[in-house]
DNA sequence: TGCAAAGTTGCGTTATTCGCAACAAGCGTT
DNA sequence: AACGCTTGTTGCGAATAACGCAACTTTGCA
């Protein structure tokens, strides 16, 4: 393991956080400010920082290039993106991608609501594995095994009322998902979102990623939410088509 | 300047183009497999890079949620979304929002065109200083030394015809650009793509970003690119006023 | 104009990284 | 099913590259 790569994604890290000048970086970071210039001109080199006219640095154009390729590498990205943007048009919800990777779902796209009330959710983030329809439609597509080993892992921290508490109730709802195609969240992350998500595969069949309709209370009461789901599976089945899932 | 940080750069840029295994990035960088391996490490334990099943590495969730979390930062990029993304359903067309940094223009947010032809750009590219619309209309705003300094600084890359040649050329149109209050590019950049740029303005009343429709030829002839100029130029005010901009 | 704060450079020390070589684990082939 | 080959992992000594110090320079402010 690398120190200096550890201290130079601590330095990312803490300017993801804002603007900071040299001081304030070897501060958070613990080490003197020679060092911390030093991993900053290498950074700046790669265009992972930039300063600017006032030695502030800021994370820097190099970063969001490669993520942005990153992203849209990624063939399943490209080929929901159309549809996803349609369904956003459409209902004016926000619409989220997410995959499962690592042990995680994470969000590798989204589109934000119309309406003045937007989510704390963001490309690249980690969706809770026992209290978001997307992970739960992930989750359903894992052979069993694999899923209880996952259920077991989880750390089920209560967000809500409605929050899953437990491995065994969490299977029993991803058999259910895995029945029906799709999932819900019924206020279990925050206390007045609602979700529904459902699984787009490839050619493989498999689930690779998961579309999902958020709509916070004051937009949509829980029962108009569930109104949303025929275009969300339409949606969903035309991304696994033109990903080449077998019908 | 760390040698240890340019070399895990280099891994993460060559992971941008593609998985690597343990073995190809290895030879890629030059250097033994175990110097590798341990800059992988941690970039791993940051969510930088993340190895599937077949050992294979990818780019990581940990980077896309900071460039993500970066760009949401960016007062200019929040407030000019909603309008950019109205632009974009109004005209269908490629919209671009760039800002001037570190002596670049850099593409900070992309909202596609509805038709299948895609532009090559991205955002955290860099926009070419002396043949794109939105560089024109961010240099356009700098001191007159400054503008001098950059122009003749620049590489003039011929890439189509209509490509500005030198200094002289640009400068004088940097001084009908700001004097217009907004710039185009007439294939200079793509011989057949034309685009139209306006300026973005904060609370100083300084240019921070340029807001642009791109069209490929086939879609708009020229002049029907022009005439979406109104709206833009809209857009661009909308986003201006509510950042603040004295009228 | 002078002071203070912030950034930069040179340099010796040593902790960290490096590559080697040996080891382990998959995977495909015979 | 066993073999060999490719690919990833670990232990360890050598030495390089990173570290922090202290002195220097620059910038901003009073």
């Amino acid at each position: 393991m690398s120190q200096t790569v550890t201290r130079a994604l601590r330095l990312l890290a803490e300017l993801g956080e804002g603007e900071r000048s040299l001081d304030q970086l070897a501060q958070a970071l613990g080490v003197h400010k020679t060092t911390v210039l030093r991993l900053l001109q290498s950074l700046e080199e790669g265009r992972f920082v930039h300063r600017d006219a006032n030695h502030r640095y800021h994370l820097g154009a190099g970063l969001f290039a490669l993520s942005s390729l990153a992203l849209e590498q990624r063939g399943i990205r490209r080929t929901a993106a159309p549809h996803l943007a349609e369904l956003n048009a459409a209902t004016g919800q926000t619409v989220h991608l997410a995959a499962y990777e690592g042990g995680e779902a994470v969000y590798i796209d989204k589109y934000d609501s119309r309406q003045p009330v937007r989510m704390y959710s963001r490309i690249g983030l980690r969706a809770s594995l026992h209290c978001t329809a997307v992970a739960k439609v992930l989750l359903a597509d894992l052979p069993p095994a694999e899923r209880r080993k996952v259920a077991a892992a989880i750390e089920y921290t209560p967000h809500t009322a409605n929050t899953i508490a437990g491995p065994r109730q969490l299977l029993a709802e991803l058999e259910q998902v895995a029945a029906q195609g799709w999932a819900q969240d019924h206020a279990e992350h925050e206390p007045f979102i609602n979700c529904v998500a459902a699984p787009v595969r490839d050619v493989s069949g498999r689930v690779v990623a998961a579309a999902s309709v958020s709509v916070p209370d004051v937009v949509l009461p829980y029962e108009q939410v569930l109104e949303l789901l025929p275009q969300l599976l339409a949606t969903a089945r035309a991304i696994s088509a033109d990903a080449g899932a077998p019908v």
